[in-house]
DNA sequence: ATGAAAGCGCTAACAC
DNA sequence: GTGTTAGCGCTTTCAT
């Protein structure tokens, strides 16, 4: 008891005491034991994250900014990769809640109805990620997908594009994606732009995925002057699809991302896209979970950290 | 005890009892508590990484590569970012050992006398990742970055380069950098080329620092006809900054990264690298742990995965 | 095939 | 200020 209280309130101990147990637990090597302390103090000092995978850079950028947070408050993190399944998901959930976590973070809103029943349960602080809900499990940080892809509609019919395809992932993130999609289509009827076109390309968003968009678009016989991209990933896969083809961008099509990679900016030409501050999205969930893990509670469950459309060349 | 049977070993109860139990599990929706079973056992079912960043795709695709071999295992991953820093790696795998992990996964092979002790001392499964060494803490999964470095080095100069600059990162991942940085000045004498050149731009390798390095070179008074960067990150973003600045590529210089990261083939010029399979990394590591985990010890400790020179467009 | 006893290494609560 | 007692939710071991 007393080197419980040497390593976690010294101020309780006398000097001279205070000194003797250090310097023991120094020259012993003495490591305590977390485990035990969890399961004595039912407080594990666990995060647990579910992200869909780790390959795209915008969920490994944002978990960056989770550790950021979470590491000097003692926190450690514990991942798992759901691959875009809500249903894998829900097993995986389950799983970690046996490590009874202080703390969940999940990418989306789109969740089964068993998983939001386990977590209403649990009752623990939860955040969820990179979308907006009326009705999010617990806490929020995220944006509209709906609007920014209005918003990115709207710029490209500023700069006279008419026939504006949408290309999106098929194992993609479904729920933000759809969101996107939407607003893709709302934009476009409202607009009076041509008839909405949405691309479908199998597999996860990749940079070959992106060339093979542009592969299949120019195979199609209906015309189109810009594509939409739901991840720059597939946006610069597409842009150097183009120029290995030699299809000028913008002159002959535009082509705009979503997320604004590292990469994007650099592209020749620069790729326009709608900046998401991935980084801020997960120091501020990892804030808004500090708290709650404290006990304390944010003054607001759910924040919306907005976008911002960035006009460069590509369209 | 009877429902721990039931979820562990069925096979020791009878039918009608483990009907019983599992229903009732069910019905309450019990969730065994890890941390509990964690210190009875004492099995944690934990596997700790330590990584630089996650922000380099080539650590982030590593661990999904590890995800994809433990997860299915009933392991979970529990993860700190050392940033490069070897001193701050050493508390990290401290507080980690704390959680009793199952077992450990660390990227170099350059590490603290007191990590060292650290981890001889907790006695648990330890691989090393992305390099070799003729001792390693316990296991290791890498391939010769000084061979990798010299293989590039011997392609450039069969292709006619004689003048060929090698550039670093300065944050970067300093051990593994530095066999790479050996391997080619040792190759640039033994072949007989220029002078050894070696640019350490400041910050941690990214597209950003790779066009820096350009506009470094060019500002430099000699001349080179190659740039031979230590990360493919880095070296696209140079093969984009000669883009823009319409410097041709091979014609004027060669570039060569090191990594084959998923974008390198699909730039134009398309990228010469040194390709290293980072999921089978993770893979190969993830399985040599889950074997000692087990208790059953592996063939070898030490995997050599090789790498493969990638000759491309630009160089 | 099932149950009972003891204990994993810590901390909460209370005594001194 | 320091020590004592009890117990966190499991598994190990041994008994029946």
């Amino acid at each position: 008891m007393t080197v419980s209280r040497a390593l976690h309130r010294p101020e309780l101990l006398s000097k001279p005491m205070r000194d003797r147990v250090l310097d023991a637990v120094r020259t012993v090597g003495y490591t305590p034991d977390l485990v035990a302390q969890s399961l004595a103090s039912n407080r594990t000092g666990i995060v647990a994250a579910v992200v869909p995978t780790l390959g795209n850079p915008l969920f490994s950028e944002m978990l960056d900014g989770i550790q950021e947070k979470i590491a000097p408050l003692g926190y450690h993190l514990i991942l798992a990769n759901s691959h875009y399944a809500t249903d894998s998901e829900e097993a995986l959930i389950a799983a970690l809640l046996g490590r009874r976590p202080d703390g969940l973070i999940l990418v989306g809103v789109a969740h089964t109805p068993g998983t939001r029943a386990l977590l209403h349960a649990a009752a623990l602080p939860v955040v969820e990620l990179w979308d907006l809900t009326d009705d999010p499990i617990d806490m929020l940080v995220g944006f509209s997908n709906v609007r920014a892809a209005r918003a990115m509609v709207e710029h490209l019919a500023a700069t006279g594009r008419r026939n504006i395809v949408h290309v999106t992932g098929s194992a993609g993130d479904a729920a933000r994606a759809l969101g996107r999609r939407r607003g893709y289509e709302a934009a476009m009827k409202q607009l009076g732009l041509g008839e909405p076109w949405t691309l479908e390309v199998a597999g996860p968003s990749s940079y070959a995925s992106g060339a093979e968009a542009i592969r299949m678009l120019y195979k199609d016989r209906r015309t189109f002057d810009a594509v939409f991209f739901s991840d720059d990933v597939m946006a610069a896969g597409a842009v150097l699809e183009c120029q290995a083809r030699g299809i000028a961008v913008p002159g002959q099509i535009g082509i705009a991302g979503f997320g604004d990679a590292e990469l994007s900016a650099r592209l020749c030409p620069a790729l326009t896209t709608v900046r998401i501050d991935r980084g801020q999205i997960g120091r501020c969930a990892a804030t808004l979970l500090a708290l709650r893990m404290q006990g304390k509670s944010p003054a607001d469950r759910i924040i919306d950290v907005g976008f911002c459309v960035m006009k460069r060349e590509s369209a």
